[in-house]
DNA sequence: TATGAATGAGCATTCATTCAT
DNA sequence: GATGAATGAATGCTCATTCAT
């Protein structure tokens, strides 16, 4: 009556597990983590209640497992190793990479964004996002230094602001500037931004 | 003794909705509007259930209460009227008030950060917030060409992008960089972002 | 300041009484008992909520008071004293007498009738009305009696029916019979029920 | 032990279904429908309040399907189909089977009745309740005619207040008259009532 | 693995009633 | 007499979670 077929069992639990956790993107990111409903999931998901919580403990994990997938794959393509030094062509690859990230995966960035801008929920999902963004910051400022600043810090603050609003703006109304000028100019201002002498 | 407390109820009415909407504010910046009950406004305000009620005809209407309160302060020290060209002092004053408006009203700022990121909630409160960003685009646009920028619409876009995320570090994170720098640190940036022959 | 004005009070608490029972009767019929609220029916008489509260102990004696009132008011009318017979002309007029009283205050039926149909709410009101019924038919049987009714018994039962229907009809669809026709043909009726030999 | 529990689910549904649908009727047609609170139905059900709405989506929706089960079953078995005229056999036999499903269903037609007087209500459930009565009068009618009556118009006014208020009573105060003579008295009364010259 | 019936605490909202003025 | 701010229990409804099958 059921039979049991044993290996392919793996499998089934990994397509179930991305089938839920896109679903669930998808709704989240649409309608906010508290506004969508275990059921909203499943009926979208085309499964049964019961069987998300073979998969997930919580709701909450739900959240937590999409904010770290999302989170891991996005951090994985940046080569933030080492110590090393980056160079020119080496920034424009790595604001090209983000840039593509929020491009690829918005659903993602505007669930990440909406949550940090929750606390509450923030806790839910306790990232470490603070430690992995003061790196980046770190790899700016020595090639802002490097490349001869005169007011390194000032010129941190001003890239940084940049490109969060340029996140942003990605984010919320990726139509708003014409398509393919909006990185290419985002990333030529960076360069303008630091003061030599 | 005399019968009527004539005009009394004016004044109790204007206290009672001033505390409600700096009680919600405080809780939905914090929490979420979602997150927040009723029942969490009422007892942070001290007053009863019924009360509020009394006052807002559902939380949807203490939402919209205070984003358009909050709203129209924001925008009332701006000057938007007339066609004029703003002078570069004009840009930095301009600045400099959206600055400590964000500085002084952080939790509606952030609740109103928070809202743009929901569009289920932007229904609810139904803003034309799009039609006053799009004036003050207008005037960045007019001072930059005036300005002689050889490349106005990348400018535009850089400085847009630039300020849209120094909003957002000061309300996510207001001391995250040294606090009297920042501000002045982002005006001087938008006008080095101004490409001249 | 508050000229307390002596004796008007009396005439004044009259009218008072007077709006708000009429106020209470119109909304009562129309959305219900429970249906309508103090709100509503202060509103809609122009008083304070205070006000009703000093005239009537609770929305409850607003209710007795009505349904008193108007039930003495249908039946003052009616001569129910004595054990006299009744005559031929005298039952056509008391028919009439009805008839109207449904006809001049169909919002005070339709709420009785209504309240009848609710044993929770009767016990609210708790009228003794079974009483009032009782004689009244004793007054129709022994009129079928006098009348040489071979089955008197039976004969009460038909015109207890027709009566009642009638007044329903004339409560719930007052135009759904030509208006002058209908009472008469009721009133006919009756007397063809009586079964002679 | 083997995963799914396949059509019982069918099986419970129906089971819990009328469970709820007994027990609001029961409720409404005691305390009437505004004065039976959820609470009530799922307490006097042995459900959890939750249960309920997995089955109906809002108490409106209990209640419509009260009446409309209700309804179908008292109509199904009266035949208004075609436009055949009826003779005095299927008139009585008609009236028998509308006897006695008010005898049948007590709970039910009270619960009708109360909500015909309640127009609020009756928006809530929106029956089409007329048609059918239109109907039923134009049988009548046509038999009265057929009968060989002096003044059908009239005749039919004065049986349907007679047959009205003989439904009235049997709902409301079942056992005012003798059990099994009341339904023969008035059917009689009905043949009566049809004036031949 | 998979189902969906079942639970109950929690939510927004209503409303009769009280009371200081 | 008259006002309306204030209360809080109760209501209809939602939803994360559990569990027997």
């Amino acid at each position: 009556m059921c039979p049991r077929t044993s290996e392919q069992f793996e499998t089934i639990r990994q397509e179930k597990t991305k089938l839920i956790l896109d679903t669930a993107l998808e709704l989240f990111a649409e309608k906010g983590f508290h506004q969508t409903s275990i059921n909203d999931i499943t009926r979208k998901a085309g499964i049964s209640k019961g069987l998300l919580y073979n998969y997930f403990e919580s709701k909450d994990e739900v959240l937590k497992s999409i904010i770290q997938t999302g989170y891991d794959a996005a951090y994985d393509n940046l080569d933030l190793s080492g110590d090393h030094k980056l160079a020119s062509e080496e920034i424009v690859n790595f604001l090209h990479i983000t840039f593509r990230s929020v491009r690829e995966n918005p659903k993602f960035w505007k669930l990440y964004s909406a949550l940090v801008m929750q606390p509450e929920i923030l806790e839910i999902v306790k990232m470490e996002y603070s430690q992995k963004a003061l790196e980046i910051q770190k790899l700016f400022y020595d090639f802002i230094r490097e490349s001869g600043s005169i007011a390194p810090e000032n010129d941190l603050i001003a890239i940084s602001s940049l490109i969060k609003g340029a996140h942003l703006i990605l984010i919320t109304a990726p139509d708003y500037f014409q398509e393919g000028k909006f990185e290419e100019t985002i990333i030529d201002a960076c360069f303008r931004l630091i003061q030599k002498s």
